[in-house]
DNA sequence: ACGTTGACCTATA
DNA sequence: GTATAGGCCAACG
């Protein structure tokens, strides 16, 4: 099993997304990261989109993706509309000690996870 | 296979 | 602050 078996190696083991699901679940409690920082982790700073594309398969397929604590350039909760409910974003945050006020994350420079400081 | 959409980011007006 | 444009890659129709 070595050549022809998949055909590509980037299949489903080095994908774009794979990357992402490592850096994400990297993320400790009651720190965020955004999409940005991500892409840019992954190799691909204009491929923030992809990152969020990722998230949106991570709750259906993969294991546990604290997509919750990933967040857009302002620190708002853009994708709380596809969890499983709207608010559950939200909660988890608020549960991890984050404070969110009107669907932005207060004081989100301190909870402010990057990958290149901490990570790495 | 082609075109559109998508949880975004940056820049310009 | 809002609006428009370009970019990136993957999934869906």
């Amino acid at each position: 099993m070595t050549k022809k078996s998949k055909k590509s190696r980037k299949s489903r083991n080095d994908s774009f997304f794979e990357r992402v699901y490592e850096v994400v679940k990297c993320i400790p409690e009651g720190r965020v990261t955004t999409y940005g920082a991500i892409a840019r982790f992954t190799g691909s700073p204009q491929s923030s989109r992809m990152v969020g594309w990722a998230m949106n398969a991570s709750h259906h397929c993969p294991g546990q993706v604290p997509a919750h604590r990933v967040v857009n350039r302002q620190g708002i909760l853009t994708g709380k509309n596809h969890f499983r409910h709207p608010d559950l974003m939200q909660e988890l945050l608020e549960s991890e000690g984050i404070q969110v006020d009107n669907d932005r994350i207060v004081n989100f420079n301190r909870v402010f996870w990057d990958p290149y400081k901490e990570l790495i």
